[in-house]
Formats: structure tokens, sequence, C-alpha cells
DNA sequence: AATGAATGAGGATTCATTCAT
DNA sequence: TATGAATGAATCCTCATTCAT
């Protein structure tokens, strides 16, 4: 994984899929195989009925233990959603920067396609994901950390295509950042009604940031480059 | 305004902000004042705490009201920030018919910035909207009220365009739907720290708009036609 | 109606069914059809829906009369409900009479088989008041009369039998009175789960009452005495 | 406690009175004297003012807790009047059977007897049951447990008298359950306006149910058999 | 570390009835 | 007489979280 795209937002989290977050968050050696059963429980939940059907007595009897242990592992019900969250779009980092790496060809078009369709991918395997933030309508905590994760992407990917020299000079960040905002809205409605994302928006929606990148990207940038 | 865009998503609601909706809500014709002061009261109370702080209890008191006499108007809770909605999108129906109305010379572009920009000035006017939809995180109806009315918005402005011989063959309404989409995520960002709404990411926003749109019109759709 | 079983419970009650009752109860002669609208709605309502089922919304609504319009009718709810059972209660009345009086053998099982089968006939034509009185257990008011209903019947029941040289001396009401709820239990359990009455459990009811007053009937009472 | 007669209506239901029942009601280990302190003070509050009279709050304050840990017993209002009832008949059972099991001559007669005050016993030690039951209106999971415990006790005291060879052969539970709703309805005549129960109306009821088996009983069940 | 037990805080809705017109 | 409008009063239940053990 030496692609230019791979920090994870926070930097605390791993992708091992069993580390909660914030304080008091006690050994959780011990306690791996719960913090994920927790996890893959309330993924569970999101998926069958939506984000507000979850509550910590759901929770906890889906994952088998008290409701009283939930507060061992998470600090409080908005921490276990979190913790979903950034499980899975730490997979999304991953997956975004392993596609990346393999592009022999860098242009705005490539990176904007082989990014969304990492996307894409990803939440194909993670629906509680989808559930979650593109459907659901949850706390501040989540979104607070979407929208900070979609700005470290915005930043990463500006930074990959800065440096391959596919960015026109007075472009800014903002750009990059919009761009980020309208692919996350193009995934919103595709996987409005189904879990498999409609194809048929997610190719139109690589349009729609494509030619909108392409105003501020030089030549290069739309002929594309080789990788080094 | 005699301008082709300008049916309102529910024909029942008119801009008067007095008519709530739907089912077993008895009577409204005595009561006009009343209801006009519960939305106000909300209007308000949304504005100042965001969504999630306003419950009936609060509503009624800033309204000056019983609690119980919310159900004379309202079906439920949820109906009256519908109603609000509703109010609210009825005014911006209105901005957007008068302003294209105005267009001497119709473009994709004339056409996106005249529309962006009159949402813009509703939503300077009707705060509570930007926090019920831009910010906050309601319930289902509201949500299926503000898709149906962005899906109602594209249909007709694809109309208008199309009908002035700006959209080039092949294309659809799903186009004219992703641009209203990627235009309502454009205005999330804009507003979302505050309610004025950054101009830069409004400017910016018209860009990524028109220069999606402008992939699928006719020479004339971006050179434009002179109204009539 | 000559019949020595004649006299209904509350004098003020006719038999038109359009009589609601008590207190506050303004000019009808205007309003028959309304009250009478009333009362058929709230018997569809019981039957359909049980007693709990029907309040003041419900009833105004399938009458086709505002909410309001019914305090005109009827000092309050419970007295809709009472209405219902006055009305059913004298077509008890009315039944019993009739089919007693075309006794030919006055005897204490053809007495008690006449008046169960009365009764049964009745519960048939009626099927709300099988709902409310022998099902639902409502208001205090309603219990009160249908005792009190019983109490009549049972003294009425006492002096035919003993008038006609039926009863052993030492019998009192209490006697009468004992034997009359007890039938009020058999058809409970008759039409506990049909509005058509268990014919099995009737038949066995008879029984249980004529075995039981035989106890303290005459030798004339067992074998019967020929009418007048 | 070895008499024929002598398992309860539900196997959960103890004599301790600290048993709630059914769905979702998670710790009764600990808390033994809460929820007999609920029972207690629900009871009070019956005998005090009737079932309609008793709500959450109510209980909760006479009970000396929070109404929120009502739900820690009871999985809703309803369920707490049921547990009422469900430890006052067990107790009905218990002295049933234990009165039963000392009589030496078996007969239609001293079954009956027998049996139906050691139902007034318990009446007289619980009050509660008898506005609950004899004179309440309450909810329809009362009637029905109530209902089937007298399917049960008919069917129990059936197979007392048959097996003691007092029942005439073509006899069915039909008649034991007729007998047994008929000596509820005595009972509730009884108590209906004292909470000691008429004694000449008990002992006359007694007369009701005896003269209505003995005519299905064999000559044994008449006359009396020594036990064992 | 684990959890049974307890609870503070909150919130939505129903409904019979009244009264001015 | 009729009724649209208004409301006082009441009630059940959920849930996240804490804490003693």
């Amino acid at each position: 994984m030496d692609s230019p795209v791979n920090s994870t937002v926070d930097s605390t989290g791993d992708s091992t899929g069993d580390v909660p977050s914030k304080r008091r968050v006690p050994q959780q050696t011990r306690s791996r195989g719960r913090v994920a059963r927790v996890l893959e429980a309330t993924a569970q939940l999101v998926v069958a009925g939506g984000v507000e059907t979850v509550n910590t007595r759901v929770i906890a009897t889906a994952a088998g233990i008290p409701v009283a242990s939930l507060y061992q592992y998470f600090a409080d019900k908005d921490e276990i959603l979190l913790a979903l969250v950034e499980r899975d779009l730490a997979d999304v980092d991953a997956e975004v920067a392993a596609d990346l790496a393999e592009l022999s060809l860098l242009s705005v078009r490539t990176i904007v396609e082989t990014t969304m369709r990492a996307h894409v991918n990803v939440y194909r395997r993670r629906p509680a994901f989808v559930v979650i933030w593109l459907r659901g309508r949850t706390n501040a905590a989540i979104n607070d950390f979407c929208r900070g994760h979609n700005r470290l992407m915005a930043g990463r990917l500006f930074e990959l295509a800065r440096g391959a020299g596919l960015v026109a000079d007075p472009s800014t960040t903002l750009h990059a950042q919009l761009a980020v905002e309208v692919a996350d809205r193009i995934f919103q409605l595709a996987f409005e009604d189904t879990l498999e994302g409609h194809s048929a928006i997610i190719d139109e929606g690589i349009d729609v940031v494509t030619s909108y990148l392409e105003n501020h990207a030089t030549p290069a940038g739309i002929s594309g480059v080789a990788r080094r």
C-alpha cells in the first residue's frame, strides 16, 4: 500500500474493525471478539431495518451481550454507529488507494472513475454504511466524521492530481472538495432504493464529476500521463 | 407568473402558509391565523435550535396555544415540519418561476444560474427550510416531499430547456435529475455553517452544474436563444 | 300486549328506539331521525369492533353528524350506549311478554324455556347488545341498568309463576333473582364467540335454571297448569 | 397437598406473588421485594378505588418506585393487574386443593360446597381479586386468563368426581363448565356490594349448582362415597 | 472486566366535553 | 337547534445511561 492516497481519517483507527473510538476505551485486548460482534450485529440491524430501528437493547440482544456491556466498548450509543462508519470508511480508503495504485494512466477521468468505482465496490460490500450515511440521517458525530473524510479524500486526490501535473494553476482544493461532495450525492441517488446502486446513475455521475474537473485541468489532465 | 415553470408540488399548497395537509385535519377555514402562528413559531424554534429541539410542547408554547390544539391543524408532529417545508418550497417555486420569467436570454447557463440564485434568495429568506432540509435529519415524509420536489423541478426545467431548443437529442430527464440533486448538495455545503450561504461555493456550484449540463446541450444551449 | 309481564324498566322509555334518556334532552320532535341514526351507527360500530372502539368521533362520523351535535341528543357518551341498551332491552321485554302470552301450559319449565328462548331470539336480532352486555365490559350506568332490568325481569316472572300457583310457599324473589342472573351468565357463555349463540349451551342452560327452580316449585309448577 | 386438584393454571406461577409473567421481563431474581410491593400497592389501590382508577403513575407512587421501573418487572400496565390475578387465582387453587383433600365424604354436594366455600374464603382474603374480576371491567388478557382458569377448574373437578364414580355416564365437561361459570356469577352477585360476600346468596348458590349437577350424578354422586 | 438493576428525562396522542356563534 | 373550534386532562411507554457489585 505505497499509494499516495492512503492515510485514514482518524490516525487512531486501524482497519481490524475492532477498534471503537475516543475516550474511556479500556483494554480491548481480551474483548476483540465482542466489539466486532457488536459492530456486525449493528450492521445487520441497520441493513434490516434502517438506522432509526437500532437502539442499545436491540444491538445488545443481537450481539448476545448485556446492554450495560456496550458501555465497556463504546462511550455511548452514537459511538457504535460511528465505529461502524469508521470501519467502513477505512475500507473505502484502502480500496481507493489500492485501485489508484494500479492505474497506469493518470488523468482526471481515470482518477475520478477509479475512485468512484472503488467507492461503489466497497458500498456493495458494506450495505450498512450505505444505509447509515447515504440514506439514514443520523447523528452529528457521523455527519462530521463523514464530512471530514470527504475533505481528506478531496485533499489526497487533489495532491495526487497536482503531483501528476493534471491540475491547472489557479485551481484550489475547493474544486476537489466540491467534486467529492457531488460524487457523494451521486452515490446517495444511486443507492437510494437499492443496495446494489444503479449503474446508470453511477456512470452518469462519473461524467458529472469528470466534466466539471476537466474545466480545471491541464491538457495533460485531460489526455493523461503515464504513471511514474 | 406566466412562466412555464410554476406548478407547485402539492396542488393543495398555496403560499399563504395557512394550509397544512393530509388526513384528518378538520378545520382550517376559521383558524387561519393560528396555523400560520404555529408554522412561524416552529420556524423560529428550528432556526434557533435545530430540528431535533422542536417538540409538540415547545411548539405549542411558542405559538401560544395548547398542545392539543396542534392536533386540530396537523395530523401529527411530523406534519407540522412538513407543512413548513411545503410552504417554503412553494415559495421557491414562485421565486424560480418569477425569475425565469424575466430571463431574456435562455441558455443552459442562464437557466442554471437564475434557478440556483432564486433558490439561494429564498433560502436566505427562509432559514428554517435550510435548517430542516439542508442540515437537519428529519423524517421520511419530509425527505420524500423534498425529493419529489427535486424531481418536479428537474422535470420542469428540462421541459423549459427542451422547449427552447437547448437540449441535445439523446438527453433525458435523468440528466436534469442529477443536475438538480447536485445543486441541492451544493446548497447543503454552502449553507452548512452559515444561513447566508457561502457565495464562493454557490458561484462554483453554478459552474459545476452548468459545465455538466452543457455536455448535453445544443450549440444554442450554450450560446443562448432570445426569449420568445 | 296484555301479558302479565310487560312493564319496561324505564317508564320513560318507549320502543321507538329514538328516545335517549335522562336530563337535558331537548326537543326531539324534529331530530328523530338523527337519534336513530346515531344509535344505529353505534350498534354497527360496536358489532364491528367491540365497545372499546367506539368514541364520539367515530360515532358522529358514522352517523354523519358533527360530534358536537351528539350532545344535543345525549347528555354524554355513556348515554349513547345506554340508550342502545335500553332500546334493545325494551325489545327483550316485548318479546318475552309476547311469547309468554302465547303459552297455554304454565310450568316452571315452560316459563323458563320460553323466556330464555325469547332472550336468545332478541339477542340474535340485536348483536350490539350481545357485544355490549355479554362481552364488553363497559360503564357503570349500563351495568346498573342491566342489573336493574334483571331484577325487574325476575320480579315479573316470579309474580307470573306465583300467580299461577307454581311457586312453593317459602320461596322468595331471591330465587328468581338468582335464576335470572344464572341465565344471564349462560347467555354470556353461549354468545362468547358467536353472535348466533351456541344451541348446546342454551339448551343445557335451560336445564340448569329449570332444575334449580323446580326445587322451589309446587307439584303444579312441575306438571304445569293450563293458562287461564 | 396431594389432592387430585392442585395444578395451577400457569405452571410458571408460584404463590410467592413475586413472579410476574410473559415477554421481555428481564430480571426478577434480585428484586423480589419490589415486584411484591408493586402488586401489593396495586391491590390496595384497586380495592380503594376500583380498577379504573389505577394507572402507572399511581401504582408507581404507591409502590414507592419510579414509573419506569414498573417496566422492569412488567411488560406493560395490563400485566400488573394480570399478575395480581394470577397470584390470587393460584391462591384459590391452593385453597380448593387443600380443602378438597380434607373431604372424607365425596359427593356432588360436598365437592360443590367445599369448592365454592374455598373460593369465598380466598375472595375474602383477596378483595382486590373481587374488585378486578367480579366487579371490574378490565382488559382482555385478564378475561382470558380467568376464563381459562374456570375451564381448568371445571376439568379438574370433573375428573375428581368421575374418578370417584359420582358422574353419570353421558355427562361431559360441558356440564362442569357450566357449573363453574354459574358459580362464578353467583360470586359476582354475592360480592357485588360487599367484600364479605352475602352468605344468603352464597348458600343459595351452592344449591343452584348442586341441584343442577345432581341431574348428572350417579346415585353415589348424590349419597356420597367415602374417600379412598 | 462485566452486568443486573435501576431510573431520569422526555414525548406524542387521545378524547370527551364545552361554548360562542 | 346546530356546530366549528378549542382545550383541559390524562396516560403509557421508550431509552440511553449509570452504578453498585
